[in-house]
DNA sequence: ATTTGTCTTAACAATTTGATAATATTAATA
DNA sequence: TATTAATATTATCAAATTGTTAAGACAAAT
């Protein structure tokens, strides 16, 4: 999967902080923290998250405020926003939901309910998400599955690309012949030592561009 | 604002449907009601609303099990669904969301925080509906299910429609073959292996314009 | 009942790919 | 430098994948 997701908590209650962060950590989003309404926008700005949880009732700026003044700003016109409340009555979910956030829930937390929410929330934004690797001037995509360099597509053949894929992912890195074979053919494959050369070879060929360095021995790396 | 929002409800208590009723015709949507789940099914695909509201306790197929049904079908896979349940505990909300529905409401039903719900999600998914596709000289009306290339209509059967909407949804990217069976086919439709190709050849054929690239071992993309 | 058009499949053709073998080249080391 | 191990290069071939055409099942329209 692309990159982590990013999820700003606002609450004064430190108890609430914890288990909301430890829950969705968890779950693998990475998890920033804010102790009431001004530093929760402070932070908002800082990390761009992808969703930010409010807490209603702080001390200074309120969540409604903080929704309001965030949804102003074009950054967070996109941002999911969740209301977090112990006030479970019509009027303020009302308000919540008109001051433009997306959901909201009730105290005490239900880490479940929390969670399913937040996917279920994401599931439905995720799909306008990018997956492209760019070094120097080559890019490679790998949603769109091609690679341009200077601005002229290649076309590079399943192999080919995925063994390019790899190798780019961590420039510098010097990949053992056994590291690719694992990754590119699978744990079950099992072919002769001189295929990874030629495919490299094709790569260069295509390429036109000294980037895939032999380290004799040892395995390949990309570099520039 | 485009054309009304169609809003299909489904409940087997006829007061609740008439409160619901009500209430969003009040808001200016256009309201279908169903009485169980079967029900929901044939006008959910005879009406393609934009939001279904299904009860998970109903006779015969309860909300859940509607839900994946409708979920499974391409037309439906973007569509709006919330849950209408007395049962406030947490194993049937997670179930719930997790069955993919976007948002679930209890009962007893207060109208203002249904209306806020609706709104807050209608609000988040105008953004992303664009019915015209226009892309170079090629025009894709996904509401009016035509095609046009330099100001002339090309008549495309469904299957081919819907499988030239979906490549040109993303110019350059390339669809698996499993995407594209899962998105234009449903996930539990299994159909042959060149089944794909002949309708791309139809396409291709139909439009005589060279715009859908075969990525061999991959997919095919759709690029000007 | 007949026509028309859509969707799927089967059969075969055409193409591309990926692996290998054979040979050449390179780099390290004795 | 000669030797050797590792990699590069090239051509070739089988397998995998896609293209094309025609035909039949089915549904909708006439």
């Amino acid at each position: 999967m692309s990159s982590k997701k990013k999820i700003l908590i606002a609450d004064d209650e430190p108890d609430i902080l914890e288990i909301l962060q430890f829950n969705l950590a968890a779950e693998g989003f990475e998890v920033f923290t804010a102790k009431n309404g001004d530093e929760a926008i402070i932070k908002a700005t800082s990390e761009s998250p992808d969703l930010i949880i409010l807490d209603i009732m702080m001390p200074g700026k309120n969540g409604i405020d903080v929704c309001k003044h965030l949804r102003a700003i074009p950054q967070f016109s996109n941002t999911l926003i969740i209301f977090l409340t112990a006030i479970n009555n019509d009027l303020s979910e009302v308000k919540g939901l008109e001051s433009g956030a997306d959901d909201y829930l009730n105290k005490p937390i239900r880490p479940k309910v929390l969670l399913s929410k937040v996917n279920a929330l994401f599931r439905r934004i995720v799909k306008t998400e990018e997956d492209v690797l760019q070094i120097g001037n080559l890019q490679i995509d790998r949603e769109k599955y091609n690679v341009r360099l200077n601005n002229e597509d290649i076309l590079l053949a399943r192999k080919e690309f995925e063994l390019l894929s790899l190798l780019a992912s961590k420039p510098g890195k010097v990949f053992l012949r056994n590291e690719i074979l694992h990754q590119v053919w699978g744990t079950d494959v099992i072919v002769g030592d001189r295929t990874i050369d030629v495919h490299i070879r094709k790569i260069r060929q295509k390429l036109n561009l000294d980037c895939i360095t032999t380290v004799k021995g040892v395995g390949y790396k990309f570099e520039l």
